[in-house]
DNA sequence: TGATCAGATATTGGATACAATATGCATTTT
DNA sequence: AAAATGCATATTGTATCCAATATCTGATCA
């Protein structure tokens, strides 16, 4: 066979495709906290069914991005302040324990893969890519702790306050701070130094908390 | 309004009828690893159609309790030995914060409950009751953090891997074990110990994780 | 005027019907 | 006989339709 074949059991369903667009809509903000998503809207926008529509919105809900009333319908959910920082604090407690089991098993292609995320970042002018580039870095670094349970929930951790985030890359200093702190992790990755990868991690993420709590406005 | 009136939304729909009926029979171990699960079959048994049955099956998939693979159907997922482990790690990072930030704010009333599941557990005869008193003073403990968000990771942790933690229980000294190491947790809460219950409660999971390799069969 | 109620409309939950795909078996082919 | 092929059956994915519930509007009444 000279043909390039792949697995057409992974191809999108209609639910996936659903899930997929209204997931990246709602965690770049495009669909803001709050607005109500009504069933057979989003089907006539997509041209398939309803149902396809009801099990999307069954999966956003699932992972915490939409909330389901009975006979209601869902609305994207947002975070109080509380909620957000509970969620930081979450972060603060398994980035660094998963950055400290990666880094024994970095090998110098997830180095350099990580240092390329940094310096795509760093020259990138568009906002929007941030977040993007961002999620990467860290995933690029974590993945390499084999660790898939804490990856898959840090995953929809992460999906969950990523409008927060793109928030806090926007303020003032957020982009040079954020660069400035990746480097720094990467260097020690690169050092073989997990404890410091560790101390860094969670320093960066308790930083971007408190950072969120004094911009706080809604 | 002298009638004892409910939140009629809340009652249960098809959905989540055959959801949690589901829920309970794997984490119990009524429906085996491996098993596959027909729509058709389980819409005839509880006498709906197949849209709530996908529906439930969905929400499983994302608690991670079956794996829904495109036209081939829902089959009951199982854990490697390494998967498991890697839960009882993330538990053993998880929980101990939790009960940490749980002990300054608990009640006398938390406290006294926690002891009744505590004499509950060990007084009950029924191995098949084991696991819900297990779940219920953990629950309890941990409530008080008021750490929503680490709650429910927790809670879907948990339901990943209850059948092994009945296994644990029903090893030759499992019971007695547990119920060891809860009063010893019980204790250091009210002694308001923070970082004694934390300890403790890594020690008994961790515990865990090598009384589970250890007579890991399957 | 403001609250209350009935009906109309909108929206979701669930059932039935049809389409797409997988699986197993008999048949054919070499 | 072993492999390949085509058909029949089983099972899932999606569309369409009906029922249940919520929401809105306007009329009624104190």
């Amino acid at each position: 066979m000279k043909i390039q074949a792949f697995d057409v059991s992974k191809a999108a369903s209609a639910t996936s495709i659903v899930f997929d667009a209204l997931r990246k809509a709602i965690i770049t903000g495009d669909l803001a906290e709050g607005e109500h998503l009504r069933q057979d809207e989003i089907a006539r926008a997509f041209n398939v069914s309803r149902i396809p529509v009801r099990e999307a919105l069954l999966k956003l809900e699932q992972h915490g991005l939409v909330r389901n009333q009975r006979y209601k319908g869902a609305v994207v959910s947002g975070l109080s302040l509380e909620e957000a920082e509970e969620i930081f604090e979450f972060r603060a407690l398994l980035e660094p324990e998963v950055i400290r089991r990666a880094v024994p098993r970095m090998t110098q292609a997830v180095l350099d893969e990580a240092r390329a995320c940094c310096d795509a970042f760093a020259r990138d002018t568009d906002p929007m890519r941030w977040g993007d580039h961002n999620r990467r870095l860290h995933a690029t670094l974590y993945a390499a702790s084999g660790l898939s349970y804490h990856l898959e929930v840090l995953h929809k951790t992460l999906d969950r306050i990523e409008p927060y985030l793109r928030a806090q890359l926007l303020l003032s200093d957020g982009i040079a701070r954020a660069n400035r702190e990746h480097k720094g992790i990467v260097d020690a990755c690169a050092a073989q130094d997990a404890e410091r990868a560790a101390a860094l991690t969670r320093a960066h993420i308790l930083g971007a908390r408190d950072s969120l709590r004094h911009s706080w406005s809604g």
